[in-house]
DNA sequence: TTGCAAATGATTATCATTATCATTATCATT
DNA sequence: AATGATAATGATAATGATAATCATTTGCAA
């Protein structure tokens, strides 16, 4: 089954709302999904239904696992991308909801710095751009 | 009253409430209160009750106009602390909860770079580092 | 001071997310 | 392949943060 590797490494069983919940987010065009944009694609294909309750946990034990990462951008609701390891920044279109990543070494190295200074062990970092993409 | 002129300015009627919340604000030791640190510091405090609806209120109308800002880390709740006019970003203790806040002109310029770019107007952002703070 | 629009506070509603729990499915072992 | 222990599912209720409602009260301009 699609991705089950991935799966059974978290130390999860493969079962089907597992499954098609992380092909789902592979294959994610705009790369990002909530929990309700993930349930509602689920309920409009077809392989029987999952519930929302299936899908927040899901999501959450994948999380734990590392296979995907949680954002909290603005607007209430978290959303999630499959970790593909090479980490990146955001910018997110206030008009649009539009996301675009990228990633910077200056920052990156930047940050490093400035948390060596203050003492700082570094676990993780968020660095989200707020704007509107020019047409 | 204290902080009458800029609750006026924002056009706003002066209140007890809103006086009240901006002055504990202004004066608050570590700079970041939540929702409900706000209500329970009033209410600890003397000089009548204010309601939870109204502080969620009051913070939301101060946010609008401008005279604090309003950060989502992890963890679920809001925060807010004034706004002087100083930008700035910040470190996050995932254990202790400590709030550090720093500037990098460095990083702010490259984050310009970045932007400029991708034909992306920058309205805002928010840079937060999580970690740990080294004894 | 008086009147009226705006603000308050108690309460209820909402929204995203999590917990509960009976039923069902997975998978190692037979 | 059948079994059985255990984990996963799904419907639903619960939670926690925040927003809306609405009758009462207050600030402030006339």
């Amino acid at each position: 089954m699609m991705g089950s590797d991935e799966i059974k490494q978290a130390g999860l069983k493969v079962t089907l709302p597992r499954a098609r919940i992380l092909q789902m987010l592979e294959s994610a065009k705009n790369h990002h999904m909530s929990a309700e944009d993930v349930y509602r694609e689920l309920l409009d294909s077809e392989g029987g239904n999952i519930g929302l309750a299936t899908v927040y946990r899901v999501l959450t034990q994948f999380e734990a696992a590392g296979l995907i990462i949680r954002h909290n951008f603005e607007g209430g609701q978290s959303v999630y991308e499959i970790d593909n390891g090479e980490h990146h920044d955001h910018m997110v279109c206030l008009k649009t909801g539009k996301i675009v990543e990228f990633h910077d070494e200056i920052i990156e190295q930047r940050q490093r710095e400035l948390a060596e200074r203050h003492g700082f062990v570094l676990a993780d970092h968020s660095l989200i751009l707020y704007g509107e993409f020019k047409a």
